[in-house]
DNA sequence: TCGATACTTTCAAGATGATGACGGGAGCCG
DNA sequence: CGGCTCCCGTCATCATCTTGAAAGTATCGA
């Protein structure tokens, strides 16, 4: 999660409440900065200013959808004037959702809500059932037939990544990306690994066999 | 691949590793050596030294932007400068990535991968119907009247491009240029045994008629 | 019937995935 | 501070599956 925001009294508001709802934030005060963050690693999403010295944000906005590595990555604009025309020039920049100021906290985490379900269904806190569990990102747990499953952090994530991309085949290097992060440079049979760990843990509920080896390809999570 | 780089020493050991991974390369010392070469055939991408003698890494970079014939180049920039500005800069100029020495091998290869990853066109992910078959490149499943059949990797590839191109015949050689690559060289018989093994597969369905045989000619995947 | 063309079967080499083990690092506890 | 545990990424090895070619058989068309 990236706030571009150059007024401190809305950033600390957006950082609050953005911490409370459980993710992790970092800050830019102008897209030159924010430039600086994203050249490391890539956020779940950022949350832009409209208005911000030097470059607006709208221009910004562009500039992250001209490249390739940044083009998929959520924005929301926050913007204080609320004219039809903004509107429409922010979602024409590529902004997935806006927010006018004010806003509610609520507002604010529900509409990233709304935007990762579309986006990144794996990020988002919601419960997922499917194939006979059920994982919950809020808890961090995983329950099979009732029984609670023990999985280390990356074999959650990753579980995590298929119960919401069911039935989708992702090859090493794409699950490497998704679940792992862009920026990590992993050998391929690190997947392989973790995949092994992922069932090891699953069939202690006989669930092991909802990960699909597709050969040649890479792995699938069937759908019950 | 293009290596733009002045130093023997940092030239060798990006060679070396390229030509482990797979890639061909080709060297330039200078900006002007590497227009030279570009002039020729242009490469899949290109590993640019910020620092390079006579016209300096991001200029040469800008000026490939600015070609058209260039424009789409991927490149990678190799400094040894770790200010913030450099990366921006570095990026701001068109690069795609950049790396900081002394970097390993393998992070090289790794970026280059990633780049690389970004630039290649999506493929198409669109299911395929006919004849009662039901082709899913995202699951990369088959399903002939709700029955899944089980195909190896080359009997799917074969089978995508047949259903993409009904009702039109394609010679052993056109096969073999459109499902296994141009620039291979397999005889020709083996596309009867893939063939075999594809009606094989579908005999599962019976959908096996629908792969005709024209005699003389080459096979033709019948609509319906 | 004959020659050309296609179909099948078989096989060894090469790819690819599964598995078990290892060493290192982060974090925790005493 | 150590010592310990947990987890991770890598590797070497083993088991399997694919693949391309070869060779024998079947079929087609004239």
């Amino acid at each position: 999660m990236l706030v571009v925001e150059d007024e401190p009294a809305i950033r600390e508001l957006i950082a609050v409440n953005l911490r409370h709802a459980g993710y992790g934030v970092a800050f830019a005060r102008s897209a030159e900065e924010a430039e600086t963050i994203l050249n490391g690693a890539l956020p779940d999403l950022v949350v832009l200013d409209w208005m911000l010295p030097g470059q607006a944000g709208d221009a910004f906005a562009r500039k992250l959808r001209a490249q390739a590595r940044t083009r998929d990555l959520p924005i929301i604009f926050v913007t204080a004037r609320v004219e039809e025309r903004d509107k429409l020039a922010g979602l024409e920049s590529g902004a997935d959702d806006y927010l006018t100021k004010p806003f509610s906290p609520r507002e604010l985490t529900a509409r990233i809500k709304a935007v990762l379900r579309r986006r990144a269904p794996q990020l988002t806190d919601d419960v997922v059932r499917i194939g006979g569990l059920e994982l919950n990102p809020a808890t961090r747990r995983v329950i099979g037939e009732g029984k609670p499953l023990d999985l280390g952090p990356t074999e959650f994530r990753l579980l995590h990544f298929f119960m919401s991309h069911p039935e989708r085949v992702y090859s090493r290097t794409q699950l490497l990306d998704e679940v792992w992060g862009d920026h990590v440079f992993l050998e391929e049979r690190t997947v392989d690994v973790h995949i092994r760990r992922l069932r090891m843990a699953l069939s202690a509920t006989g669930h092991d066999d909802l990960i699909e080896t597709v050969r040649g390809t890479g792995y699938r999570f069937r759908r019950g």
